[in-house]
DNA sequence: CTGCCTCCTGTAGCGACTACAGGAGCAAGC
DNA sequence: GCTTGCTCCTGTAGTCGCTACAGGAGGCAG
């Protein structure tokens, strides 16, 4: 058993995002001590280390509930496992074409930047004239 | 002159978001006609779909204010509007690449997965192995 | 005159934290 | 024994950029 603080160095979530974790129901109510205080143990690490690895590579909240959820159904197909990550796959691709599109506008008004006068400044027209 | 739905369809931003603006102080405060309602020109479109592109970029509202500072003073130096567009490109490659690891290794899991059942399942795996 | 559409204000909600304020307990050093 | 400083506690409010109401007013068409 170990404190709050032991828990977040261990798993390298804020210390604050544990008690906004439990409160809004994704980590159970931790056990207490005597004087109060919140006490863990190693199921809570991997709990927690599941959480933030699934926040990691993007997965909202209530979608790591759900694989959550899933991980504690072990006999249960995992179709539906298979089916968020293909989801969250195709997200990410498209966000990542997305973002080279910005990337090619970004590198062509910074290229045609002469950095003379506003007045002539590409990037400032490239806003303007959109 | 024109409303603010007109407004809102010319430059595709939601009427509760101009409202947003202006409130937030990024679009001045929209004169009014005897009804009380806000009334736009064309300097209003032109700023609106700046602040719309720039946002689109991914700029944050804060960054586009520093912008549209800029614009209005055509006579200055664009060193600034270049330094705030390059950070924003380094922004924008490291959250491609950093996408790209995500994807990888989205993809590596749902590969490795067959289907089966959940205690077998690569995508639950490998989060809960992390 | 009855709908219906747009507009108004003000406030609350979202997601996922983050940042206090204000207080308690506990160990170490003087 | 007392101070200092660390961690912990609760509760609430702030962040960003919207978005979504509630509740009401004006205006136009059938």
């Amino acid at each position: 058993m170990f404190t709050i603080g032991e828990l977040s160095k261990r798993t390298g979530v804020h210390i604050e995002t544990v008690r906004y974790y439990e409160r809004s129901g994704i980590l159970p109510k931790a056990a207490r001590t005597s004087n109060g205080r919140r006490a863990y143990g190693t199921t809570d690490i991997q709990r927690l280390a599941f959480i933030r690895h699934a926040r990691e590579l993007g997965f909202e909240l209530s979608t790591v509930q759900t694989l959550l959820n899933l991980q504690e159904h072990p006999d249960a197909t995992c179709e539906k496992a298979t089916q968020i990550a293909a989801a969250q796959l195709v997200a990410i691709e498209s966000k990542i074409s997305q973002l080279k599109v910005l990337r090619g506008e970004l590198k062509r008004m910074i290229d045609g930047c002469g950095n003379a006068r506003v007045a002539e400044c590409r990037i400032i027209e490239a806003l303007t004239a959109a």
